[in-house]
DNA sequence: TTGAAAGCGCTACCAG
DNA sequence: CTGGTAGCGCTTTCAA
């Protein structure tokens, strides 16, 4: 008779309760309240309506799901919730889900791709009329490809599917300008006059981060100029990554190199206050530039030369990209804007030979 | 036949399916697959779960919810997401029922009690076995008292419900110790040497900031000490609110002040900017605490004083408390440690009479 | 405009 | 251990 420590079963008043207590059929009573209320006379609906008031009636959306064969539900996975990054994304993909009268879930794959295969796995279980998958980019062929499978399952069963920055994979996607923005930055970086430069990354696997890397690294090459062999050091994709990193640059001895570019915004704070730490001025002795622009690299000193990806937008383009039903190449580019700040005031003395 | 713009309808392969392909009966394919294995035969079972994967067979779990009378849904509802506040409390929420295997479906209020209210209407339709408020915390009594009235029609269905930082409302609740937290640190300002004080709050009916504030007041005022009147201004419960707030303050003229407490981390570091960008080194001149310890608080200059809170276990704890079913009568408080940084050096020269 | 009734996909009870 | 079958709460023909 114990329905076990975590267990209740919620129920409530029924259709069939409302009705009952409005003096109507319940198929009458369905029409009031969620039907088409055309074709119902006005004095019944009142009296449903009254009637579902005064019981505290919900629809069972389950119930709806099932005799309606169709959801209102989106599911979606991020790679993290308590990060800017996907924090930013999700509410993207929330605020245009609920304008659109969808339901949001939200699962947490904890970075981990097979995790995220897991969940798309559950989720679809809900019959969810969209899945948003902002992931963790990790590339890897086996998971991915299940991935895939799950994906076209869905979409096979009449189901949406939006991915945001994940890896080219078969589905509307958006993307954000990574190898662009990076490209640009390193630009912008050879026009303040910096020649010498060390790249704090991930590790390859993390798309995200060798997108930007390699974006950075094309816009030296490209530029023609002398800028010698760029330092690369890889650490995690944390804040506590770009805060090793810098320790392991300095220890290495920095040389020549006059600015850092860290792949992300919390790498590059967590390396200026390492470089601090250590008794270099960030800024002065030795430049710093991040990208992804969340909204403290304007309260560190000195603000950060970052690049500016508008996150929130991204994740209301996804879900647009989603319900729009365009086929599986849509594709939507996120522009990526370079925003110099102190961190990045120009070499301290004119380049002398 | 257009099916709409947005609007599919996610089918796919049924139990019935998987069943004939096994060439079983539905019961047993239902037993096999999702009831207790133990009383199928093992071949049986083989040839069921093959052929599920076979079709690529998910489980409909809306019509699992029907039959079964229950939900393994948690439904969330926060205030934003895009704020590290709430992000690291859906954190917490969702790890702790992913690990109990729930589903989290997570709505954003925008800080609006209404919108509140209406998406605790919407997914109680859900019929979720937890309801899980993380609120604005805004003073109002109507619409409180239709959220009350709503989640009380949730538990008498047998729904479970916990609260995250909210008014003293007839449910489970875990609390973040504002009060407490706020009262210590104003002790420790105290110890420093400090004597004067601006404090940077929000409107009262932000019941958040009211109980800092207040903390913070009286947390001077019992240590006996002559403290004058401490400026308290008011502003937005924001990075932006705090900059201007700090403006205020300078502009009113800050006369004797020697540290501000702002009652959130990013109003306190947007007063930090603030005082910068007017000519006021924060930390030397003018003290600056905060209050959550944000992950960032450590990396403006000076390092932040702040009141460290471990949202994501008070989001867990949420969870707890409402799978343990204790009564609505059940509490945590979640401790608050004050945490000293070089914003708060003390102050510049021991007081001279 | 209304009501009766047939499902929607799945579970669980009841016989075999 | 297995299959038939009656619902779960709701929508949606089909007749009236």
């Amino acid at each position: 008779m114990d329905s076990g420590p975590s267990g209740a079963a919620p129920s409530g008043p029924t259709l069939h309760d409302v009705a009952r207590e409005a003096g109507v059929s319940v198929a009458t009573a369905s029409r009031a309240l969620n039907g088409s209320t055309r074709n119902v006379r006005s004095e019944n609906a009142a009296r449903v309506r009254a009637a579902a008031a005064r019981l505290g009636y919900r629809p069972h959306l389950s119930a709806q799901a099932i005799a309606r064969g169709t959801t209102r539900t989106v599911a979606l996975v991020v790679g993290d919730v308590d990060d800017p990054y996907f924090a930013a994304l999700a509410a993207g993909v929330t605020r245009e889900a609920e304008q659109a009268g969808l339901i949001v879930t939200m699962a947490v794959a904890d970075r981990s791709p097979e995790r995220e295969l897991e969940l798309v796995r559950r989720l679809r279980g809900q019959r969810p009329r969209v899945i948003v998958v902002a992931g963790s980019r990790i590339a890897g062929t086996r998971t991915r490809d299940l991935l895939v499978a799950e994906l076209s399952e869905h979409r096979t069963a009449g189901g949406r599917v939006a991915l945001i920055s994940q890896p080219d994979l078969p589905f509307p996607t958006v993307s954000l300008d990574n190898h662009g923005g990076a490209r640009r930055l390193a630009h912008a970086l050879l026009g303040l006059g910096y020649r010498r430069f060390a790249v704090l990354r991930a590790p390859e696997r993390v798309r995200t981060s060798a997108e930007r890397c390699s974006g950075f690294l094309a816009g030296l090459r490209e530029s023609g100029l002398d800028v010698g062999r760029p330092v690369v050091i890889e650490a995690d994709f944390t804040r506590a990554g770009g805060h090793a990193a810098a320790g392991a640059l300095l220890r290495r001895g920095h040389g020549d190199v006059q600015a850092i570019f860290a792949v992300n915004d919390v790498m590059a704070i967590g390396a200026m206050t390492a470089l601090r730490g250590a008794g270099v001025v960030p800024g002065r002795e030795l430049a710093v530039a991040g990208f992804d622009d969340i909204g403290s690299a304007i309260d560190v000193v000195p603000p950060l030369t970052s690049v500016a990806v508008p996150l929130v937008e991204a994740g209301a383009q996804a879900m647009r990209l989603a319900l729009s039903g365009d086929g599986a190449a849509a594709r939507a580019l996120v522009p990526a804007r370079v925003v110099l700040r102190a961190s990045t005031p120009g070499p301290p003395a004119p380049s002398a030979p």
